[in-house]
RNA sequence: GGUUCCAUAGCUCAGCUGGAUAGAGCAACGCCCUUCUAAGGCGUGGGUCGAAGGUUCGAAUCCUUCUGGGACCGCCA
């Protein structure tokens, strides 16, 4: 059931009914304040001057030709011409009824789509920073909830895992393994090997040359240069996917598709731009004019394809990765995921992408852009002048803190219950932190404030679900067998019973837009409306009566598997005790 | 120079395709634990939504200009 479309189905026919015109704007939103209603209908206003009539009879109009049989209490006009819409009580108990009896509480999937996810995709040179986590985190609630939605998702992790950087990588890590080090201990901290290869690059004398041909030996495919890029690369891989399990995200080895994957087809794709009329040679590059984005005086902007001296850049690949999804993976909508700064590039990359048919008009392209991590002082965190935190780090700090909260409290937990617990609550509260935020501006990265286990934060969500559990363990109910009539009495119960019901407007506009934070803020409101309920209306005590005791229990029950199923979606872990 | 994003409470942020008195959290100040876990609840104070015009029944939201800040712009990704 989403009340939203169910309302505004009827409203609309309700417009047809009035003589409005075939496309009248039909604006049903949730009302602003409790004193009009859960949904208020706006339309009776824009239709004035179209008919000609004052907006209040129109509303009124409106009012008396809209069907309703026993879903709405009353429909009232207010103000200029709004129309709110008190829904009943009765009605909203039966539907939640419904719900708590279905396993997907009630959500229609929605007709399949393949999505193509392009997420993460660190930089295999080095270490995972913080930098990492937005993209990480983001794509993968995106992922989940459109997978919850029914579509068919392909994950791809892009890694950086080609480029010049690695002939020094390889150069430093051949010297290492012939100084009889392991791969794995030379590469235990990838930040260090970086640094160590980046000074014997500047200083050392004929290290800077060799690292140069093992670039072309490298791209020519020589046996011994492969093997230790391949080396390299597992090791880091290695390291990324011990950060993806700290931070219980759902991307595995076989989702990733890094740039070398594309190195075939680099060619090729250059080759049939070139064929197309597409790309023309300028300077000795392989060059694209775009007069879609030219500047005030004509001059379109330009975008490389190929190199002067015949290499590639990361416009190739991406277009090579856009041929991949399309034709082999045959994506209906591609979703990439990475900070703003890449947005011109990538809107390049689509007009360029459509112009040859790479991308077909039915198929969408959408860059999801994100603002850069900064540090309390608004300035940029640098990578390589020591201000970088990494990611490990960061999450092993996070549960630490989280221990001592815990440890901390009185409780029966056990010392392994308190472990997991931890675990739980340091990196939800990591998670949490970054997915609420929405904004495409540049955030400020601080760690108090990410670590908080207070407020708007994921231990308050885990809190609100652990009270649900501790109810049932009390009551000794099977909360699963649990089937009562729902009465909705209390304020507290009415406005948590519609909150429960709009859980599906909240995980479409996450599919739709994907943008997680929107989700985040349903949570939390759905948490805060049930904390007020649980203060205001007592379950288990003496002299509640059995029908009220029970449609208690059932509304406490439907929040927790909304709780729970809202935070799987976000990739944060709920327990039944902390 | 061009393009683009942004500016909302002391701080960090919401604000959906324009809608009624702009909302949270943190911080501050009051209450509420012999009663279902106080990581909680209830309440108070705090905003000329960067500025000025415009569009209209109605603007934080759309348009223009300005101010301030960020990012990006031919061989890095």
């Amino acid at each position: 059931m989403n009340l939203q479309t169910y309302l505004l189905a009827k409203f609309k026919a309700a417009l047809v009914a009035i003589g409005a015109p075939e496309d009248s704007p039909a604006p049903l939103s949730r009302s602003t304040r409790a004193g009009f209603g859960h949904y208020q209908f706006n339309g009776a206003m824009a239709l004035s001057k179209v008919l000609k009539q004052k907006p209040r009879d129109i509303a009124d109009k409106i009012v008396a030709a809209v069907e309703f049989t026993d879903e709405v209490e009353k429909l009232e006009v207010a103000g200029p011409g709004f129309i709110n819409i008190h829904l009943s009580p009765a009605w909203l108990a039966k539907q939640l009824k419904q719900a708590n009896a279905d396993e997907r509480l009630l959500i229609e999937a929605e007709s399949a789509q393949t999505v193509v996810v392009d997420y993460s995709s660190p930089n295999l040179a080095k270490e995972m920073h913080v930098g990492h986590l937005r993209t990480t985190i983001i794509g993968d609630a995106v992922v989940k909830t459109l997978e919850f939605l029914g579509h068919k998702v392909l994950r791809q992790n892009h890694m950086g895992d080609w480029g010049t950087q690695f002939g020094m990588l390889i150069t430093h890590l051949n010297d290492k393994l012939a100084a009889d080090s392991a791969a794995e201990t030379a590469l235990s901290d990838l930040e260090d090997f970086y640094r160590a290869a980046k000074v014997r690059f500047d200083d050392e004398d004929g290290f800077a040359d060799r690292a140069r041909e093992n670039v072309v030996k490298l791209q020519s495919g020589d046996p011994e240069c492969i093997v230790l890029w391949k080396t390299f690369v597992d090791v880091s891989i290695k390291h990324s996917e011990e950060v993806y399990k700290k931070l219980n995200v759902s991307l595995k080895r076989e989702h990733i598709m890094g740039e070398s994957a594309y190195n075939d087809d680099l060619a090729p794709t250059v080759a049939e731009l070139k064929q197309k009329g597409i790309v023309v040679e300028d300077q000795g590059a392989q060059v694209a004019f775009l007069q879609e984005l030219a500047d005030k005086e004509g001059n379109p902007a330009v975008y490389i394809v190929q190199k002067s001296g015949g290499g590639y850049l990361y416009a190739t690949t991406d277009l090579a990765a856009i041929r991949y999804r399309n034709n082999v993976l045959k994506a209906d909508r591609t979703l990439i995921l990475t900070d703003a700064r890449q947005a011109l590039h990538f809107k390049q990359t689509e007009i360029v992408a459509r112009k040859a048919g790479f991308i077909k008009p039915e198929q969408s392209y959408e860059h999801c852009p994100f603002g850069m991590m900064l540090g309390n002082d608004g300035k940029p965190f640098k990578t390589r002048t020591g201000g970088t935190v990494k990611l490990a780090e960061l999450l092993d700090e996070a549960v630490e803190r989280a221990a001592v909260l815990i440890n901390k409290r009185e409780s029966d937990l056990t010392a392994d219950e308190r472990e997991v617990i931890a675990n739980k609550v340091g990196i939800g509260a990591v998670k949490y932190a970054d997915l609420s935020k929405n904004r495409t501006t540049d955030y400020i990265f601080n760690w108090d404030t990410m670590l908080s286990f207070e407020g708007n934060t994921a231990p308050y969500l885990q809190y609100a679900y652990t009270r649900i559990q501790s109810i049932f363990r009390k009551a000794g109910v099977n909360a699963e067998a649990l089937q009562a009539d729902m009465q909705l009495q209390a304020e507290q119960e009415l406005v948590l019973a519609v909150k429960l019901l709009q859980y599906v407007e909240a995980i479409k506009q996450v599919s739709s837009d994907g943008t997680p934070h929107v989700l985040c803020t349903y949570i939390y409101e759905l948490a805060s409306f049930f904390m007020s309920f649980y203060e205001a209306c007592p379950i288990l005590k003496d002299g509640i009566d059995e029908p009220t005791k029970n449609s208690r229990l059932m509304l406490a029950q439907l929040t927790a598997k909304t709780l729970k199923s809202g935070l799987e979606l976000l990739g944060i872990e709920t327990m039944e005790k902390m």
